[in-house]
DNA sequence: ATTAACGGGCTTTTT
DNA sequence: GCCCGTTAAT
């Protein structure tokens, strides 16, 4: 027997050893589908002889797959070489080995959000910035379902235009021969439908394909994943309908929903136990979660026992709430805490509030680390180098710093390069004949530069080939006219940038792959996650941490303005149950009557998802959101009792009860709407 | 052609 | 409140 066999239930176990039929494991929060994920691969390899190469696991997040990688080795180290990667990453494997069957170029780029938004800008010139962001986001949305310009797009946008500018934009796409994020996914899918050859290859080289975190799979993944599986194909896939929180994405709970109509004689085996939380903790998530109609229904049995209970607090200010967080923090310690929200933005005044006391903290994913002016113009440099056909990339650094190339002269560059169907830089070493002289010999300039360096990367490592990209290209000297400190931290973050590429090989393959990691990884990894960890709801599934406070809990704020129509305000408090979950022995959360919004004061009240948290969780003195302004240990003076203590508060109703022990040892309860009860400051 | 002053929109969430 | 793009002023 394997070792990794002996520790898990019987469900656990019978999803590992489940064999010879589609298989559906619904996992819940905190259930172990990581643990049988990799035990399922250890098992594969070691008992029924399945070589490694042979598994693809799809997960949700690079991180993810790492760490699922080293655990499945962990168990045996035969699982070495199985492919773990996210739908994304696979795309781009597969487009790899197939770019020109795919229409792409060979060491293509991958265009990030930005890229493409400047692609289709240049597709529309002169739109206006809401309608690019517009067709940008239906475009977008259209590859996540797998349709094409010329399929029915209505149910993605309602514009007679949209059609033709997704056409356009697709058009412009091919000519640079790179991909966007949507096409990592649509151009895979299509290859496979359109050539039978690359699909029985694909076949035949994965016999088990996983799927972690399912529920979060859009309509083209969905497709994908069924041109992949061939019928020897073992196919398994796990999710929790309810923690599909990217519908915003185009994800669609439907493909969980209705894999077992799908895939035929499917198995489905449900994944109940919570070992990760508090028996408290549990019941609160649970409670929340049911106030959903369109959800399977499961109910999660706790482990563990009670525990502490929720705690829930309300502050008169933003500044106030992550004053008092960052108090208890330094007081209780970092280990294993994070604070979560809803939106980055939030983040700050939590940095401010930690650096002031010298408390460690790790700010997760806020602005992207590649979505930088210098690191942006870096990749400009490297993609035209590995790609000369690569508008974006061209335009982008054709005139920075400035060589005297203006817009006009860049319209007649990309028209000649466009109408003579050669590349960018073939465009500048002909310019001569269309520019002036002045503007031509910087072109003919940036273009042997271009050049030399593309014959230089196998000269020196990939870390110092790119560092001279930008002292050769003028950048290093440009960034150093912003003041000290920009210029400082441009140069950091290029360090930090170009160190990263280090452990690449200096070829072409080498910065190809460098590329791709950089673009679908989103952030350099800093390594260790040191301190407080501050995190949005979305960025922490699949984390846990024993203590978790979930700030910001205010109408607006959480459930957002925008989330209007019941499916949003489902998917938000799906989002509140992922977040709840994470917690495995302590849960705060805590909310603010005012807080800086758009640079204005606004008042809130709180989240509605407050409500729905059983007053049996949380602790007494905090029941439901007792007004801060009475909380426990407020001192009051009243007019006839004399000075006193709050010692309770709580709701009855729409009315807050005040109960006060006053000094002459009487203890008395007010309503503070109807009787004044006046509060001494406790400083 | 470069700079200051002004106004509007922005904060969801991410591979 | 901040960043961006547009306008007015030099």
């Amino acid at each position: 027997m394997f070792e990794y066999l002996e520790s898990l239930n019987p469900s656990q176990r019978e999803a590992v050893l489940h064999a010879g039929s589609p298989l559906l494991i619904l996992a819940g929060a905190g259930s172990g589908k990581t643990r049988v994920i990799t035990a399922k691969i250890a098992y594969l390899v070691d008992a029924v002889g399945v070589p490694a190469r042979q598994i693809l696991a799809v997960t949700f997040t690079n991180k993810a797959a790492r760490e699922m990688y080293e655990r499945a080795v962990r168990f045996s180290p035969r699982a070495q070489g199985v492919m773990i990667r996210t739908f994304h990453s696979f795309g781009a494997w597969v487009l790899r080995l197939y770019a020109a069957e795919a229409g792409l170029a060979e060491g293509f780029s991958i265009y990030d959000d930005d890229d493409s938004r400047a692609l289709l800008a240049s597709c529309l010139e002169g739109e206006e910035k809401k309608r690019l962001s517009r067709y940008a986001w239906g475009i977008a949305r259209a590859k996540d379902y797998a349709l094409l310009p010329d399929d029915d797009l209505s149910v993605i946008m309602d514009d007679d235009e949209f059609p033709d500018v997704y056409r356009r934009y697709t058009e412009r796409l091919r000519q640079t021969g790179n991909a966007d994020f949507g096409d990592l996914i649509l151009l895979p899918l299509l290859l496979l439908r359109d050539h039978e050859k690359v699909k029985e290859r694909l076949r035949r080289h994965f016999s088990v394909i996983m799927v972690d975190e399912y529920q979060d799979s859009n309509v083209a993944q969905f497709l994908l994943l069924r041109e992949l599986a061939g019928p020897d194909t073992y196919v398994c896939v796990v999710g929790d309908d309810d923690q599909s929180i990217y519908r915003f994405r185009g994800a669609e709970v439907k493909n969980i929903l209705s894999f077992p109509n799908v895939f035929e004689n499917t198995r489905v085996i449900r994944l109940e136990t919570n070992y990760r939380s508090s028996a408290t903790i549990l019941e609160a998530a649970s409670s929340v979660v049911a106030n959903n109609v369109g959800r399977m229904g499961k109910t999660l049995k706790p482990v563990r026992d009670n525990g502490e209970p929720l705690r829930i607090m309300c502050f008169d200010s933003a500044e106030e709430e992550a004053d008092y967080w960052a108090d208890f923090i330094a007081k209780n310690g970092y280990e294993d805490t994070a604070i979560l929200y809803r939106s980055h933005f939030m983040s700050r005044l939590f940095e401010l509030a930690f650096s002031r006391r010298g408390i460690p903290y790790t700010l997760v994913g806020s602005l992207r680390f590649y979505e930088r002016e210098e690191i942006k113009d870096l990749l400009s440099l490297i993609r035209l180098v590995l790609n000369p056909y690569d508008r974006v990339s061209f335009l982008r650094i054709i005139n920075k710093p400035a060589r005297g190339i203006g817009a006009r002269s860049q319209d007649k560059l990309v028209n000649f390069a466009v109408s003579n169907s050669v590349s960018f830089l073939d465009a500048c070493d002909a310019a001569d004949s269309f520019l002036s002289a002045k503007a031509a010999s910087s072109a003919r300039a940036f273009s042997s530069f271009i050049r030399a360096a593309s014959s230089d990367i196998r000269a020196a490592s990939l870390d110092e080939w790119m560092l001279g990209l930008v002292q050769r290209s003028g950048l290093g000297d440009y960034y150093m006219g912003y003041d000290d400190i920009t210029a400082r931290q441009k140069q950091e973050n290029i360090r930090e940038f170009v160190a990263s590429a280090r452990d690449f090989p200096s070829s072409v393959d080498g910065l190809v792959a460098f590329l791709e990691n950089t673009a679908l990884e989103g952030a350099v990894d800093s390594g260790e996650d040191d301190g407080v960890m501050l995190i949005t709801m979305h960025t922490t599934k699949g984390l846990e941490f024993s203590r978790v406070i979930i700030v910001g809990l205010e109408e607006g704020v959480f459930p957002p303005w925008s989330a209007d129509s019941p499916e949003d305000i489902e998917e938000e408090r799906r989002l509140f149950y992922v977040a709840l979950t994470r917690a495995k022995d302590e849960l705060f959360l805590s909310w603010s009557k005012r807080r800086v919004i758009y640079g204005k004061s606004a008042y809130q009240q709180p989240s509605r998802f407050l409500d729905e948290i059983p007053p049996s969780c949380v602790e007494r003195a905090f029941s439901a959101y007792a007004d801060s302004e009475y909380s426990v240990g407020t001192p009051v003076y009243h007019d006839d009792y004399g000075y006193g203590v709050v010692i309770k508060s709580w709701y009855n109703g729409d009315n807050l009860v005040v109960s006060v022990r006053f000094d002459s040892g009487s203890v008395c309860q007010f309503l503070p709407q109807y009787m004044t009860l006046e509060r001494l400051s406790s400083d």
